[in-house]
RNA sequence: GUGGCCAUAGUUCAGUUGGUUAGAAUAUCGGUUUGUGGUACCGAGGGUCGUGGGUUCGAGCCCCAUUGGCCACCCCA
């Protein structure tokens, strides 16, 4: 019996219509990276699995896709061993989780070849053991562009620009919401809760979507003390504009070196902003935004698009200083963002906001009667193919003039031209324009300079 | 990993208290129209009802398990 075929939990195929749609998100995100003098790299879609283990917390460790050992993968292994044992006897690779662990990798690999600061674009898939719903698949393709090298905040203004530029370019609205982690850290030492910064920013982080009642509960079960929890609260009620916002922060953490130190960050990364001007992408500063991943140190970014009904981040990043320690290399601070193109495509595809002109690919084709009118067309494509028209011929030579049409209709080709017998004999072809239903006679050369 | 809803043609869905041969729309292919597409009309192909088991004289419908999908939590792009 067949088998129904079907793609893996969380995987999705993309027919031709799809690809060239998000090629075009694609093409997009490259082009604004090229023009802020980011360069490719690509690195394998696996990894050893040490050298993404423990990277993204307990929880990422979880949802890393582990690849069984090639060979008799049980052979000398003591299955009696707990799960997270066994797991390293019996695999040793694993499907890249995000681009940016990979790329910390590639640089203390490659640092000798590496001019500092580096900047490097990678637009690859990554694959997530998650379980699947609304914005979120188990393969999906990141468009991370980083910074290696330099501390300067400049780095961090390129960035915003770079999401504000990708942003107003696809046509979609979006929030770029900016916080530092050394605002959280100066948080919680000012709370005398500093070894809890993680329990306090994922529980701050839900803020939205818990409300202030549900975060103090979640502080309260894990074990923070009622009045560091007391301590908390006028700061994540506090509502304002930037700059009240670091007015008050500025107060309250006037006794945190590390506090101050963020909020001199923010407001430098903010003034040169305004002073440059955003295309059309909104920014503000959320002291609720903390992120999950483990290894950010300074500024971090969540872009939402402000229209559609995906409410899950389409952008996001910040700063590392220390993530290629792990692999030997200190000294090493890195900043940089990723686009979710899956997540953007979704946005996209709910309020159609593509171009016209992105589903059309063949400009031209030759809608023939026979072999000998075939035979008669295979030069003049050529010759439309050399001045660069996407053009192309109906294969098929006895297939009926309707099936052509059709064919053209279907692949939203803009041109026919129709060859028979009359055409042949007075070198004049009839050129049919499918949108508006005219047609003419006319050569070869004048249909170039026509649709070109 | 936890919870809720769902699973019938390629796709979107009907299918009565369990009862004969499982329907529609759309898509595909063909025809009306062998030099004109997107409209219209006619016709054809396409389903062991996700899979496995159970209850029953009888299951698309009831029960159990399993797999998959959607959604929420967790986490995240």
């Amino acid at each position: 019996m067949a088998q129904k075929p079907s793609t893996p939990k969380g995987t999705r195929d993309f027919s031709p219509n799809e690809m060239v749609r998000r090629n075009y998100i694609f093409d997009t995100i490259k082009q604004v990276f090229q023009r802020y003098g980011y360069l490719p790299i690509e690195t394998p879609a696996m990894e050893n699995l040490s050298t993404l283990m423990g990277k993204y917390g307990e929880e990422g460790d979880k949802l890393i896709f582990k690849i069984l050992n090639s060979g008799d993968f049980k052979e000398g292994v003591d299955l009696s061993l707990n799960s997270k044992q066994l797991t390293n006897k019996i695999s040793e690779k694993a499907l890249k989780y995000d681009l940016t662990v990979p790329f910390a990798r590639y640089v203390v690999q490659h640092q000798h070849e590496i001019t500092f600061p580096f900047k490097r674009y990678q637009i690859q898939p990554v694959w997530r053991a998650d379980r699947p719903q609304k914005g979120r698949y188990r393969e999906f393709y990141q468009c991370d562009a980083d910074v290696i090298g330099s501390t300067s905040l400049l780095n961090e203004v390129d960035l915003v620009q770079m999401i504000d530029e990708v942003f107003t370019t696809l046509k979609v609205p979006a929030l770029i919401k900016i916080n530092n982690r050394k605002i959280l850290n100066g948080i919680a030492e000012i709370i005398g809760e500093k070894e809890k910064i993680v329990t306090i920013t994922v529980a701050i982080d839900k803020l939205d979507k818990i409300g202030i009642d549900g975060v103090n509960k979640e502080l309260q079960e894990n074990g923070l003390s009622n009045e560091a929890i007391q301590k908390l609260q006028p700061l994540i009620e506090f509502q304002g504009t930037t700059l009240e916002k670091l007015n008050f922060l500025k107060k309250l953490l006037a006794s945190s070196n590390i506090g101050l130190s963020g909020i001199e960050e923010v407001e430098y990364i903010f003034k040169t902003i305004n002073n440059l001007k955003l295309n059309s992408a909104d920014i503000e500063l959320d002291i609720t935004l903390a992120r999950g991943l483990n290894y950010y140190t300074g500024a971090i970014f969540e872009v939402k698009a402000t229209i559609g009904t995906l409410t899950s981040s389409i952008c996001g990043g910040g700063r590392y200083d220390d993530l290629t320690s792990i692999f030997g290399l200190l000294n090493m601070s890195g900043v940089g963002i990723s686009f979710g193109a899956d997540r953007i495509y979704d946005v996209m595809n709910e309020l159609n906001l593509y171009p016209e002109s992105v589903t059309e690919s063949t400009k031209l084709l030759f809608v023939t009667f026979g072999e000998a009118e075939q035979n008669y067309c295979l030069p003049l494509l050529s010759i439309v193919r050399k001045a660069g028209l996407n053009s192309e011929i109906y294969p098929d030579a006895n297939a009926k003039m309707k099936k052509q049409m059709s064919y053209a209709d279907d692949k939203k080709i803009p041109f026919v031209v129709i060859v028979g017998s009359d055409e042949m004999e007075s070198g004049l072809l009839s050129l049919k324009n499918m949108a508006t239903g005219e047609q003419e006679k006319i050569s070869i050369d004048n249909i170039i300079k026509k649709i070109k």
